[in-house]
DNA sequence: GTCATTATTGAACGATCACTCAAAAAAGGA
DNA sequence: TCCTTTTTTGAGTGATCGTTCAATAATGAC
């Protein structure tokens, strides 16, 4: 009937997350997403509408992504804290990183500090996202204490906030020049915060 | 002689960093920056050459201005690591803010954040203040420690390093929309971290 | 092969970007 | 008061911003 499109748009998307990952919302030009995505204004526009969308989208794809790292340290630990107190590290050592990742730093948290006052829609955005990590993390705390992981008095709400802060932390501190020893001890001591909360220790 | 400059350079510096901390480098334009020092082009560019040249001369000025918030707080305290841990608790608190701050997070974050891979000199700017920060608090770890405050195995490098962390989550997630009882509750739980350094607890 | 339909192209839009500079205004010294 | 020196002004620079759209190219159906 017609023709084809030639670009696939979740690989396109993929890009995006790359770029804008790496540069930010105002650091990233079209110019620069045409060259990204090797795609024309045209076909950008009639696929993702506008700038903000294509952001807001590849924001979304970011945050599905990580959300799968997270769950994937969870099922191959021994258990729930072992699994939380791994992905600290993980974060602080680099991360599983198959490919080179444009960015230390929390694509997320990034996005929150940009447009907190320049564009609110995202600043709403990011901030729904992180609102839904610490409910993730949350749950897990909640089924770590059932499973008597945790000490009866701990507040999972209390502590999945601290353990969020800790991510945020982790990645931030990332983005600085450390060296990596100095950043693997970071990360061990940000997990043996975990610590204090376990049955037994 | 001649006449006089109608401004004052030091406070027409604190109108940028209000501008800037808020709306970052890349989301400040030229016109709204002599619309927030009340200056035109000329004036701007003979005082202070250039939009970078601006930006770095504020962030110096909010870091000095950060600087002496913190040991304003080590003074007050009746020890150090008091000290430390209501800096800590002040930060999830909202600060003294004697006057509205344009933003709960840290410029030096945000920059740092916002210009490592768009802005490679501020970058670095913002990674040399962060190292000298965690200087301040290394020698005033070490000193709580000569002084008896702190266990005797403590690695007071290290322990910089987790308490500039702890900064820097408590004021990422200060951007948040969290509510002021659970940002208060994190405060209280990162400044409990410390205990486990102190020598009495 | 022809046609209908859709995707791609890239020049061009008005707006805004950081920045410049000649002209006007202001102020101290004589 | 006049002159010299410095500051301020604001229109204007070329470049780039995000975005549009008519023209062109490509594809599947028949």
């Amino acid at each position: 009937m017609a023709r084809n499109a030639r670009y696939d748009r979740t690989t396109a998307l993929q890009k995006a997350v790359t770029l804008f990952w790496e540069r930010g919302y105002h650091g990233s030009s079209m110019k620069q997403i045409e060259q990204a995505l090797d795609m024309r204004p045209g076909s950008i526009y009639a696929s993702f509408g506008n700038k903000d969308n294509l952001f807001s989208e590849a924001l979304a794809m970011y945050a599905d992504q990580g959300a799968q790292e997270l769950s994937g340290y969870l099922q191959e630990a021994p258990s729930i804290v072992d699994g939380l107190q791994a992905y600290l590290r993980g974060i602080a050592n680099g991360g599983r990183k198959a490919v080179a990742q444009p960015s230390r730093a929390c694509m997320i948290v990034k996005t929150l500090l940009e447009s907190s006052n320049t564009h609110p829609a995202l600043a709403r955005q990011a901030q729904r996202i992180l609102a839904s990590i610490q409910d993730v993390i949350h749950d897990a705390l909640e089924q770590a204490k059932a499973q008597g992981e945790l000490i009866e008095t701990t507040d999972c709400q209390r502590l999945a906030r601290l353990l969020q802060a800790q991510i945020v932390a982790l990645r931030s501190m990332a983005e600085r020049k450390l060296a990596p020893e100095e950043l693997s001890e970071l990360g061990d001591d940000v997990a043996s915060i975990l610590d204090s909360y376990r049955t037994q220790h």
